[in-house]
This record gives structure tokens, sequence and C-alpha cells, in this order.
DNA sequence: CATTCGTGGCA
DNA sequence: TTGCCAAGAAT
């Protein structure tokens, strides 16, 4: 059995030279360099836009970023800030351990580095939700340092350049493209910057992920994918994903205006925000009910909703009570009150 | 190495 | 409607 030859090592080094050129110019010239983030090199600001890009969309973080930035312009404030008012900033952007790894980075840079963020890349990846290609990102950004980015973009843009063919669902896989990724960075370091946002721009653009306009890109004639006229077949990744179902339902307590929010723990879905009460079936719902109120609780359409790993089916159940009783642990919130609440999307969309 | 984390947009 | 995916990291 003849092992399958690697001729994607062989091609990142002859590539080397000519593709970081190529890129570094074509990013100068129609790339992206009016977004708020790119104004900057205060890692502060960085550091915020990549942490508030990972698996999110750039129009998504655009709203986000420039209010995050009003209510906390240092990362001193923000590291001063509580918690969930953090948390009550980043409600509907999703994955909110972000939020919280966010906020004990802000302190672990005020406490740990004297309130400036390490300028090198390895250091920078030993703070809380930097991880190695956002470590890279802010220290090639900032600092000009030849360090290698990873993300979503990069994997489609080098995948095709070199017609990589590796399952990227294997950590092998990804740690041969890592190792291709830092092969392929520039030679000069005052290129880093407009190299680390080439791969970004022409991955959200040129290169996306269906139909890809390989005529305008320019490293097509570099392109291993492009040659072969399978770009569209890059990168590989074997999904094995399966997503799974979950039903409960959700009491919503109602008197004088107020709203029954219980706050969730801190690890595991909406991991600190605050929701509804929730029951594994509408048995338990209704016994606690009672205990509240002799009215039945009023139905509310189901809602339908999508997280990464599973579809979440919701059924709402309203009670308006007479007499504020204290079912648990939680808070009677004023509608007004609601904006420093960290809600998950539906139940803002819900209650709003 | 596999799983667990949100949300909105798009074909 | 359904599935896929977007500037990933932590466990």
């Amino acid at each position: 059995m003849t092992p399958t030859p690697d001729t994607s090592a062989a091609t990142a080094t002859a590539l080397a030279p000519d593709f970081a050129l190529r890129l570094v110019a074509w990013q100068r010239q129609h790339g992206r360099h009016a977004l708020p983030w790119q104004q900057t090199r205060d890692p502060y600001r960085v550091w915020l836009s990549e942490i508030m890009l990972q698996q999110t969309q750039v129009t998504t973080v655009l709203g986000y970023y420039q209010r995050f930035l009003e209510r906390f312009p240092t990362v001193r404030e923000l590291a001063d800030a509580h918690l969930d008012e953090v948390l009550a900033m980043w409600q509907g952007l999703g994955y909110y351990s972000r939020a919280r790894n966010l906020h004990r980075c802000a302190q672990a840079v005020r406490d740990q580095h004297g309130g400036a963020f390490p300028p090198s890349a390895a250091q920078l990846a030993g703070l809380p939700g930097i991880g190695r290609s956002t470590a890279a990102a802010i220290a090639s950004f900032c600092f000009d340092e030849r360090a290698a980015i990873l993300d979503g973009n990069v994997k489609r843009v080098l995948g095709r350049l070199l017609a990589f063919d590796g399952d990227l669902a294997s950590s092998a896989q990804e740690k041969r493209l890592w190792r291709h990724a830092e092969t392929l960075l520039p030679a000069a370091e005052a290129d880093m910057a407009a190299y680390t946002q080439g791969l970004m721009d022409l991955g959200a653009s040129l290169c996306s992920t269906r139909s890809p306009q390989c005529l305008l890109c320019p490293v097509q004639d570099l392109c291993e994918a492009r040659r072969r006229g399978t770009a569209e077949q890059f990168p590989v990744r074997t999904r094995k994903l399966k997503r799974s179902r979950r039903e409960h339902w959700w009491l919503w307590l109602e008197h004088e205006g107020r709203i029954w929010l219980e706050q969730r723990p801190a690890r595991g879905v909406w991991a600190g925000l605050w929701t509804l009460p929730l029951f594994e079936d509408e048995a338990q719902l209704l016994s606690q009910a009672r205990l509240l109120s002799a009215q039945a609780p009023e139905p509310l359409p189901r809602i339908e909703h999508a997280l990464t790993h599973f579809d979440w089916v919701l059924h709402p159940r309203r009670l308006p009570l007479q007499q504020a009783a204290r079912p648990g642990e939680g808070a009677w919130v004023a509608r007004e009150e609601l904006p420093r609440y960290a809600l998950p999307a539906p139940l803002k969309k819900l209650l709003g």
C-alpha cells in the first residue's frame, strides 16, 4: 500500500514568496479598510473585535462593537465592570462563554500585565478566550508579528490554494494545515497586517464557500484547486454533528407589570443569562402554577429555536398573578429594567 | 479526539 | 423547510 504523497507541503514551500506578496498587494488595493476595528492598532479594540468575530459575521458584530466600546472604552473599565453588565451588553450575540472569558481576560490584563495586552502571540494565547488563531490575528494587526491565523476563511483559501485534501474534522489534518499556514507567511513583518487581513478579505469575498470567483482572484494562477477546476471541493470536512431535539415548557409569570426571571447556571446553554422558569413537561409546569394561582396558565404559540447542536422547542405558558410570590431563586423585573438583564434571543423576542 | 457552546442569513 | 455556515475556544 503506497501512502498518498503529501504534495501540499511541497506546494506550500514553492508558493511561499509569491502567494504572500500577491495577497498583500491585492489587500492594499481591493481589501477592506473601513471596518471600525481597522481604524486602530489599540490591542484592546482589536482584541474586542476578534472575540466578537469568532464564529460571527461582520454585519452582526458592527452594532455590538460600537455600543460595547461606548460603555467600556478601555480594558480597565471592562475589567472593573460586573459580569452581569458585560453579559447584558453581549446579549443576542451568542456563544456567551466569550463574554465570560472576555471579562476574565480583561481582569488578567489588569492584574497580571499592568493593564496592557502582552505584545506577542505566544503570551496572548495564554489569556482566557484567546486561542492560537485569535492570538495571531491580534499580534499581526497590532505588533506586526509573523504569526499565522487559521480561521474559517483561511481554511478555505489555503485549502483551495494547496488542494489540501485532508479532512479538517481531524485535528491531525488541521495541524498539517497550520504548518502550511506558517510556511506561507510573508518574509517581511511590515506586510503582516495586510497579509492577515488579505486572507480574511479574500475568504470573505472572492474565495467564498459557494460560487468562488476565481477569475478575479489575485492568486488564481497559483491555486491548485483552480488549476483542477475543483475549488468548491475544498476544504474537505466530514461533519459528524448530529442535531438533537429538546422540548421544554416556559412559565411566564407576571405581577403588576413585572416579570419573574431566573438566572441560568454559569455553565451550559445560555450560561449566566436570565430566563423564564423551565420545566421538563407541561405537568410539572402546571404543578408549579397551581401553587401560585387558581387560574390556569394561558398557552402561547410554541417557539422553535435552533442552536448549533440541537433544535429547541419551547412552550410558553403565561400566568398573571394577583400577589407576588417568590417561586424560587430569581427576581421580579420591571419591563423598563429588562435592558439591564441578559436575555437569550428568543426570550427577548417573546417579551418584546 | 469529540463535544459543547448562539444567532441570523442564505440557497 | 432544511441544512449549512460565519474572524474558534474550552473542556
